[in-house]
RNA sequence: UGGGCCAUGGUGUAAUGGUAACACAGCAGAUUUUGGUUCUGUUAUUCAGGGUUCGAGUCCUUGUGGCCCAACCA
């Protein structure tokens, strides 16, 4: 043994770890809690994974834990929809929350402490309108006006309190409002707006309240409520953080503490739930789980796995400055792991018969290749051989440019794992267009059992024509043609018009007929794929969700 | 004469007064029965001025630039 340091200098602690590690050490908490506190009001998208695996992540870390409470305060844009899937994608990409909650769960008592903050003379019921209010909040470099409802004794605001709660005025007569300073520098500490009024229906309270709290006066109790410690939320929000402990403070509870980071952008990408939502509402994209929404459960769609969402986020870490994160971070993620992962299939999207004349009629042989070339625990499987295949419309070119190494009129190519072939003779239509290929193989070049000494570049895959079955696959590219969408005031006009292509009639190899959906493949050269939900024994459908690395394609398309 | 937050390669994140680093992207090459994977090499970074210091991305100061705050949304 030598003296080697053993402390391990590769982890470095983003700013929110090394504040965690300092109130442990400190022995300020004993242990920690975190929140993830979603508002039920559309599906979670990739900024979202990154908040939850900061939450979660600190609590697994640091030997604490965290919960999910969802803050569920405006009835009117809340949804059990959005409270079911939520929980589903939370618990997808790998977490558990220690409790599942609600902050209508805490109604009864956010009440009673507006009850608590009007006695001591520290809150109002202002009959002001939303104008008049807003009028005489002043402005950033003005000061605002005290409304004439400030003054009134805590007994006349708790009677009036009391009626607002029972439902004997009408939404929008009047409000519950803190009564802090009207010419605070900080816009959000003059007076701000505690209750409304909402004749609404609640998806867990029904119609036992007419008023809710406002997310002010009930995110803070809340998190104190839970003994939440580090209560992390984004960069908005930082101008609230007084407000957030001015309520503690008059209240006396527990003191959990606010943090801030700077959300995460993806290029081209919206992380905006209200223009996903229009999205979905208009019928741009099948739904939220279309597979090319950057939602969580699009990416589910999409063939992306949990482990490569939550590297993802690891790799792009967190911090309190505006960013974009660039989109071939997250294809890197899933190529690397499916990489790993997925069994090799064949499948041909753009088939070209290819007629194989020294092949003798009726004859077919089986042939084994590997299932996965990075797994040899995978195995092997048998493709069968025959005298008619079908090849990639790509892998052929009548007149292909320098470096390119398929097939050729004259050349030859590799079928990988089968035999070499040599092109003979191009048949076209009566218009022109390359119908079939006829083509030689070299028996003596048989995968594994190769005698002929001809060395050849260029080694694509293929298909037996009459073994061959046929699936839909859906090509997706990036939903939105601009780096960044938000350019566009009209998301709708930074939509890539080619974000889908469906190939109905994609020739498939026998093994990946009657696959369950969800399941992850390499369809050899091409790309992953994985099983979409609509696919059925008799017609299965493919999501491409990303691309292999394609050097070639670049190169063609810098000329 | 409002308040808050921020500024490091193309992108993201480190460096906690002591050689500006890692990843992705890019470029070049090797290997390869996937133009994939893997491997090697390589381009490129501290917003600006002033100050403190033996030494500043880091501390001080003055600017500049960007984002957030005037919803009965969260």
């Amino acid at each position: 043994m030598n003296t080697e340091k053993t402390t391990d200098t590769s982890e470095h602690l983003n700013f929110l770890e090394e504040i965690v590690e300092a109130d442990l050490a400190s022995g300020k908490y004993k242990s920690i809690l975190t929140r993830f506190p979603p508002e039920p009001n559309g599906y979670l998208h990739i900024g979202h994974a990154s908040s939850i695996c900061l939450n979660f992540d600190l609590g697994l870390k640091f030997g604490g834990a965290t919960n999910l409470r969802f803050d569920d305060t405006n009835p009117v844009t809340e949804d059990t929809e959005y409270v079911d899937s939520i929980i589903a994608d939370v618990r997808w990409l790998g977490f558990d929350p220690a409790q599942i909650l609600y902050t209508s769960d805490y109604f009864p008592q956010l009440y009673e402490w507006a009850k608590v903050l009007i006695g001591k003379g520290k809150a109002y019921v202002d009959f002001s309108s939303a104008e008049e209010i807003a009028a005489m909040k002043g402005t950033p470099t003005e000061p605002g006006k005290e409304s004439p409802y400030r003054n009134t004794p805590p007994e006349e605001n708790l009677a009036l309190f009391e009626k607002m709660k029972s439902g004997e005025f009408p939404d929008g007569h009047c409000v519950l409002r803190a009564k802090i300073d009207m010419a605070s520098p900080n816009m959000i500490m003059r007076d701000p707006l505690l209750y409304r009024i909402k004749h609404a229906h609640h998806h867990r309270t029904g119609d036992t309240w007419s008023i809710y709290p406002m997310y002010d006066w009930a995110h803070g109790q809340s998190d104190s409520i839970e003994h939440i410690t580090h209560s992390i939320c984004t960069l908005e929000f930082a101008p609230h953080r007084e407000l957030y402990d001015w309520c503690i403070e008059q209240l006396g509870i527990f003191p959990s503490r606010q943090y801030e980071f700077a959300r995460r952008n993806l290029s081209y990408a919206v992380t905006s739930k209200r223009k996903l939502k229009l999205l979905v509402e208009e019928g741009h994209v099948s739904g939220w789980d279309d597979p090319r929404m950057p939602t969580i459960s699009g990416y589910r769609r999409r063939g992306y796995t949990p482990e490569s969402i939550r590297e993802f986020c690891r790799r792009i870490g967190i911090g309190k400055r505006e960013n974009v994160a660039d989109m071939s971070v997250l294809e890197f993620c899933i190529r690397e792991d499916l990489n790993k992962r997925a069994l090799r299939r064949f499948a041909v999207l753009r088939p070209l018969k290819v007629v194989i004349t020294n092949y003798p009629e009726g004859q077919e042989e089986w042939l084994p290749t590997e299932n996965n070339p990075e797994d040899p625990d995978a195995g092997v499987r048998n493709l069968p051989f025959s005298r008619e295949l079908y090849i990639e419309q790509d892998d052929f070119m009548e007149n292909p440019p320098p470096k390119y190494f398929r097939l050729s009129p004259g050349g030859m190519v590799r079928l990988k794992s089968a035999f070499i072939i040599q092109c003979d003779e191009v048949i076209k239509d009566d218009s022109g267009n390359i119908a079939e290929l006829h083509c030689r193989y070299i028996p003596e070049s048989r995968s594994g059992q190769d005698t002929s000494g001809l060395k050849v570049k260029g080694v694509i895959h293929w298909l037996s024509a009459a073994h061959s079955k046929t699936a839909e696959v859906r090509l997706y590219d990036r939903l939105f043609q601009l780096e960044d969408p938000t350019e566009e005031k009209d998301v709708v006009k930074a939509l890539n018009p080619h974000s889908l292509e469906t190939i109905p009639e994609a020739r498939i190899e026998p093994a990946l007929a009657d696959i369950e959906p969800g399941r992850h493949f390499q369809f050899t050269r091409l790309g992953y794929f994985c099983v979409d939900p609509d696919s059925k024994s008799e017609k299965p459908v493919f999501n491409r969700t990303v691309t292999l690395k394609d050097t070639w394609a670049k190169e063609m398309k810098h000329g």
